[in-house]
DNA sequence: TAGGCCATCTGGTCCT
DNA sequence: AGGACCAGATGGCCTA
């Protein structure tokens, strides 16, 4: 009974919250997950040689002034051996599909109210609703 | 064509 | 030393 009444309330709620979020909905966007997720630079591989390895011993990064420690360490830092670097991408790669997959699961949590447009929801978009989602779920049994 | 979104690579930092 | 996490950069795809 409790779980219905939730999800009646949920629902009728949702009716009301439409508008408030439809404007984000303009932003929706993005193909399907699976394209997006086979479509892009499908093979790692073929994509790994792509551009920045080596620049010399100029560090790129420190061109473009991102977060860097100041002066001499750009020189005295060794540079992780291509096997270890190889190896650090390759989980990198790991754990952002992992995240992505996780936001993905997420996504099927949401009410389809959510994505309307028949569009997936973005990861950032995911993420807010859910947020909201959570909040109103609270505040529906704060008030039970 | 511009802008948004995404996957990937990479170097830095922190932790074990 | 090596793994995990983070954030910047890059390039491809898609839609308005």
């Amino acid at each position: 009974m409790d779980l219905e009444d939730v999800t009646a309330k949920m629902l009728s709620e949702w009716k009301s919250h439409e508008s408030t979020f439809g404007e984000d909905q303009d932003s929706l966007q993005s193909t399907s997950p699976q394209s997006s997720m086979d479509s892009m630079c499908s093979s790692p591989e073929m994509c790994y040689s792509s551009g920045h390895q080596e620049i010399g011993d100029f560090s790129f990064t420190g061109f473009t002034g991102r977060r860097t420690t100041p002066t001499s360490q750009r020189m005295s830092k060794p540079k992780m051996s291509t096997k270890r670097r190889m190896k650090a991408s390759e989980r990198e790669k790991m754990r952002m599909r992992s995240l992505a997959e996780a936001l993905h699961q997420l996504r099927d949590y949401l009410p389809p109210d959510y994505s309307k447009r028949g569009q997936p929801l973005t990861k950032i978009q995911t993420l807010k609703y859910t947020i909201e989602y959570i909040n109103k779920l609270s505040d529906i049994l704060g008030h039970a």
